[in-house]
DNA sequence: GAATAAATTGTTTTT
DNA sequence: CAATTTATTC
């Protein structure tokens, strides 16, 4: 094996073949690249690939990893398990999972799906949801589950007050429930293995003996059931490496467990412990900045990355008047990067929640910077191409009442909510799934829903036995076209209903180009990959767009231009972790993540006035811009009206005619621009006398201009002569305004 | 049973 | 505010 390559720590952990290792791999410090070497040196070590594990979180970092060793090998790696840590455990569950139980035609319910269960249960044992909400439920229930505890286990070390008991109560039926609909959600697939392993230990020996050498990445994100999978595999050939960085743990919300890295050695008193450092992702100063932020966490391992790369340019921070000001420098800097040569596809827009993501987007769109959204809404969920895997779902897995209730109505065909109800306690009774019901109707069911039941059930045998008799790709156009699915969209001549016609091509298209690759596979083999997949995984590299995503999506991405949006206090840090040390620490860890996935250039943002759930909030700028230290950073509030003020005075030098001299635009009580409390950003304007007499700038239709206000836009047309010159002028955060050029704030920028 | 109007309610992050 | 859930009418 060829490792001249590697860096000596690099090197070093490639040729630790034996016994526990933990790599400590900073941020951009080529941790991807030390592992499949090592895994590619262990091929070269006679190691047959069969006998390797790499657990990941992520398929996109399985996918990449199972690549790269590919390259470094051949094709030699078919027989490796390259893949994430729920993936693996449905594989080993679909072999074994009736030894405890269950059909191996299982389902894998999403956040969704568990979501309808447990509505059901709350519903059924007439609980209020504001005593007890769904969300709080799943969060218990995943929260004991990734402890490995039982529903009785789990009220044993509770309180044990009332209230405890009523959750007990759901939590016993939402496991019975899920046992009858065949169904596993997240955490079980986990859970279920460990039981299996536990009962079967002829199945964990098998499992043993086959996985003699494991690699886990993202050690730091490992929650309690995985760090017990990964040491019930290894216990005994004691080989086990895993790589994770302390400072990267983000996931602690989750049940991520941070303490499974920081003990490692405790574990393991004979690990070999390797550093990895240098980092070769960062500008010196990007890297000065999150080794800054980061160092005022308590809680870490010692160790401090350092680079041989040049300082760069200095981080960009701006303080906007509100989110769509934010909004607007950003796609204004988008622009110029652009147009200096930077492709759309080197940058990236990260915010800390979802929900922030809407004025980016409108503003992008706004000024026609192409942009995808990652997170936040999925294709997968998008009630259409649910709709079209229920349907799927159904036939392969009858006990699937969730999915079938899901589509019993849909597209419409006469079965409402109360036959739906007499056809689900009919099933209760009878002890015996809805779709049996479908058959076995109840006599209170009256002639008109019997015969549309009757209907529904004729349809669905028809799917099943087409599903045996045709292969994956032509039986889910037959699906389609039987079921109506896109034809309900049709008739409508709105742009929703195109929209979900597209998207039902588009699942069609992928089950197409599934088979296309699997000509083997299954119904089942295609729920499972879907099951497992987020959109995440879908991003293409160097796509002719920028990409928006959290910034806990953007964890082991890299982007030569990234813009952290929405640094304010309350906002990043999420105000929910004020309160908690622990969650400060985490939240901090979150914005060294972010920090460095910048490669070239940061760009930081925040707004002094913020519209949350439709009240404004005056935010003060983020703690962590104050831990970067002010020789890294170039404040652009001051650097943009710098920039209007050259422009004037070169533009009012060059002016063939007189300047046209305009009253001094006082500012008033109420505007905007002199709300009280302004520390950063256009109160300096005051001082440095932006506000007094400016000459009226010359425009013509596709001039770029700045506005002190609404930033950058571009002028659609003039009309008027002289001081009554009106300009329509498009910008890009806030649309379409009719300006007085006499009086507007305005500069023209030069190209 | 379905279409429409009214009312409610929520916002971290996700494999 | 917008999206979802519930009430009302046909």
């Amino acid at each position: 094996m060829n490792l001249t390559m590697l860096n000596p720590q690099q090197r070093l952990a490639a040729e630790t073949l034996e016994g526990p290792v933990l790599i400590l791999a900073g941020a951009g410090s080529g941790k991807t690249r030390a592992l499949t070497y090592r895994a590619a040196n262990l091929i070269d070590h006679g190691v047959k690939p069969w006998h390797i594990l790499c657990l990941t979180f992520t398929n996109k970092a399985a996918g990449e990893m199972k690549r790269r060793i590919a390259t470094l090998v051949g094709e030699e790696t078919e027989d490796a398990w390259i893949s994430t840590f729920h993936s693996s455990c449905a594989r080993i569950l679909r072999r074994d999972i009736e030894k405890i139980g269950y059909s191996r035609s299982f389902a894998i319910y999403d956040d969704d799906d568990t979501a309808s269960v447990l509505k059901g249960i709350l519903r059924q044992l007439k609980i209020d949801e504001k005593y007890l909400s769904i969300k709080e439920m799943k969060g218990r229930i995943s929260a004991a589950k990734n402890k490995l505890l039982t529903a009785d286990e789990w009220f044993a070390q509770s309180e044990r007050d009332y209230r405890s008991q009523i959750i007990h109560d759901v939590f016993c039926q939402y496991e019975q429930r899920m046992k009858t609909l065949n169904a596993l959600d997240f955490d079980d697939l986990l859970m279920k293995t460990l039981e299996l392993f536990a009962d079967h230990p002829p199945v964990l020996e098998s499992y043993r003996d086959r996985f003699q050498y494991v690699m886990v990445d993202e050690y730091q994100d490992t929650n309690y059931a995985q760090y017990s999978l990964v040491n019930l595999l290894t216990s005994q050939s004691r080989n086990l490496c895993v790589v994770g960085d302390d400072d990267q743990s983000i996931y602690g919300w989750r049940g991520a467990d941070i303490r499974n890295i920081l003990d490692f050695e405790k574990d393991y008193p004979d690990a070999t412990v390797i550093k990895l450092e240098q980092n070769y992702r960062s500008t010196a100063n990007i890297l000065d900045a999150a080794n800054q932020v980061i160092a005022h966490n308590e809680e870490r391992k010692d160790k401090s990355l350092w680079t041989e790369k040049a300082a760069g340019e200095p981080i960009s921070v701006f303080c906007a008047e509100d989110e769509r000001a934010e909004a607007g420098w950003i796609a204004s800097k988008i622009r110029h990067l652009n147009l200096g040569g930077a492709a759309l596809g080197e940058m990236a827009v990260l915010y800390r929640g979802n929900a922030q993501s809407r004025v980016i987007e409108e503003t992008l769109m706004r000024s026609g910077i192409p942009y995808r959204v990652f997170g936040g809404m999925k294709f997968y969920e998008r009630r259409e191409v649910r709709d079209v895997i229920a349907y799927m779902r159904v036939i392969a897995n009858p006990s699937d009442d969730i999915s079938l209730t899901r589509i019993i109505n849909v597209p419409k065909r006469a079965i409402g909510d109360s036959t739906v109800q007499e056809l689900t306690r009919h099933a209760q009774e009878q002890q015996m799934p809805l779709f049996s019901a479908l058959t076995d109707l109840p006599d209170t069911l009256s002639v008109r829903p019997r015969k549309c039941v009757t209907d529904f059930f004729a349809l669905m045998s028809e799917l099943m036995l087409a599903q045996t008799t045709q292969p994956l790709d032509q039986w889910i156009d037959t699906l389609i076209e039987k079921t109506g699915l896109r034809k309900q969209y049709e008739t409508e001549d709105t742009d929703e209903a195109r929209n979900r016609i597209e998207n039902i091509d588009e699942l069609v298209g992928a089950v197409h180009e599934f088979v296309q690759k699997n000509p083997e596979a299954t119904l089942g083999d295609y729920l499972e990959n879907i099951a497992l997949v987020t959109d995440l995984d879908s991003r293409e590299e160097n796509g002719g767009y920028v990409t928006l995503m959290t910034m806990h999506s953007a964890k082991g991405l890299e982007f030569p231009y990234v813009f952290m949006s929405g640094m304010e206090e309350g906002v990043f840090p999420s105000g929910r972790s004020s309160n908690s040390p622990e969650r400060l620490e985490e939240e901090r860890r979150l914005c060294y993540v972010a920090i460095t996935r910048a490669m070239k250039k940061l760009f930081m943002s925040h707004a002094r006035r913020r519209t949350i759930y439709n009240t404004p909030n005056y935010n003060a700028p983020s703690r962590f811009l104050e831990e970067i230290p002010g020789r890294l950073t170039k404040d652009e509030s001051i650097a943009q009206l710098d920039e209007m003020e050259r422009s004037r005075t070169r533009g009012a030098a060059r002016a063939s005619r007189p300047a046209t001299v305009r009253p001094a635009a006082v500012m008033r009580p109420g505007d905007p621009l002199s709300i009280p409390g302004v520390q950063k950003g256009f109160v300096r304007s005051e001082s440095r006398g932006l506000n007094v007499k400016t000459p009226m700038p010359t425009l013509r239709e596709g001039d770029r201009v700045m506005h002190r206000k609404f930033g950058e836009g571009i002028v659609l047309s003039t009309r008027g002569t002289g001081s009554d010159t009106m300009a329509r002028i498009r910008f890009i955060a806030y649309g379409d305004k009719e300006l007085a050029l006499s009086l507007a704030p305005l500069v023209k920028l030069e190209e």
